[in-house]
DNA sequence: CCTCTTAGTGTTAAGTATACACTAAGAGGG
DNA sequence: CCCTCTTAGTGTATACTTAACACTAAGAGG
């Protein structure tokens, strides 16, 4: 029985990219590097799986510990294992995303004594390991997901106007939207809540506010409704 | 620097869902478990990961060494890492997916003296560990992804019928297509090449033998095709 | 009250998806 | 050889979806 375990093992952990909207940039948030290798270089929040937590519980720790973030959006997002990818030894990663609202989570800079800023996704700097490599592959992976879930939400303030979705589609996606067909369509998907609220401290007319409704979109889903933007 | 690494190492593994097409059906092959725990339940093939391969390396070994399998279509699924989903200790596995042409591949029964066999689909046993979300969670990818990318063609004889093709595609999304408006579908995307032959022995008018055309495939992705079904 | 900025709103045209039925070819049996 | 059986192969009309497009309304601020 412990015959089928003799080998020698993997490390194994965890690492997130997490992303958040800084209008009119999406941002990543990166970790600067206080230990060989890559000392001083840029990369994404994680660390180690213990042994008695599952993967999403260890991507949540991680979050926690090296962010201060909690209760956030967080999806696996594919697992790394090349053999030299960490040039200590053998380390397998499990890659998670996570879509944090910034207008909640105020900004997250040096927790835990650590350096952490945030990214213009456009704007990173070549990073620590493969991270690179799992970092476009997380922003391809929200650039499809987005279209056709609707998990952008996420990245908002609770309340939010027509337009600020439309222009979080539009740097999600990096191109621009029809105002009146955008409109329509996510109306139309009938998730969305019109609040009697508008908008404040706006030079110029305010514009309605509504909200996600998470269990009128369960309910959509169960009919097969589309939410393709 | 070591002082990073000791936490207890979680092992890890491979896990293979693969399907084969044996017309009317859709099959998954599975492997008899020898050992406890689990002995005698039908589980998907796997293994431990060796510490000088990498993931998809492991995978492909794994497929050679419990069913004889090589060169097939092999793509990472989703990595499964809950406590206690292996009562002996903690395990954490990457699960892949595999579709294999049937026709090329012969039979692979009890390879390796093991208890190998097929099953349809929708009529798989319960299956040891956590492997039959695992082989949920292959089936609805596989669903999905024949939708929008033409892997379908992996399950096929390299020459086919168009009629092959949409019994395929009825197979594994479960509901029947029209049959001028598939192929209408799938000949404008141009990625079929039609032969100089037809299929034989068959009583009744032969039909045409087309060949995926990867190549032009590869193309067709470039100038942004869509593959939708 | 004038200016500036964004909110909010429908219609038309083009393109895509769906529904649908008959003739052609070839095999096999009498 | 001819009749039957089975599947191959083909086009059109309609409904639906997407895309393009511009003006009036509201409110803030000077």
């Amino acid at each position: 029985m412990t015959s089928t375990y003799e080998f020698p093992r993997p490390a194994l952990t965890v690492d997130c990219v997490v992303f958040g909207l800084d209008e009119p940039d999406l941002k990543v948030l990166l970790i600067r590097r206080e230990l060989e290798p890559y000392r001083g270089k840029w990369a994404l929040p994680g660390g180690f799986v213990h042994v008695d937590e599952s993967l999403d519980d260890s991507a949540k720790r991680e979050l926690r510990e090296e962010t201060g973030l909690e209760k956030v959006f967080l999806e696996q997002l594919y697992t790394y294992g090349d053999v030299d990818r960490d040039p200590r030894e053998r380390v397998v990663t499990v890659a998670y995303y996570a879509l944090v609202r910034l207008s909640d989570h105020r900004v997250v800079a040096a927790t835990d004594a650590r350096d952490a800023a945030w990214f213009g996704v456009h704007d990173v700097p070549r990073l620590a390991f493969d991270h690179d490599r799992i970092l476009n592959a997380a922003y391809q992976r929200l650039q499809n997901k987005v279209r056709y879930e609707p998990i952008g939400f996420e990245l908002l303030p609770r309340k939010f106007t027509l337009r600020q979705l439309q222009r979080l589609y539009e740097i999600i996606l990096d191109r621009s939207l029809d105002k009146r067909n955008f409109r329509k369509k996510i109306l139309g998907m009938d998730v969305l809540e019109e609040l009697d609220e508008v908008e404040t401290d706006v030079a110029h007319r305010a514009a309605r506010l509504y909200r996600f409704n998470q269990k009128r979109y369960r309910e959509m889903v169960k009919q097969g409704v589309n939410f393709e933007i």
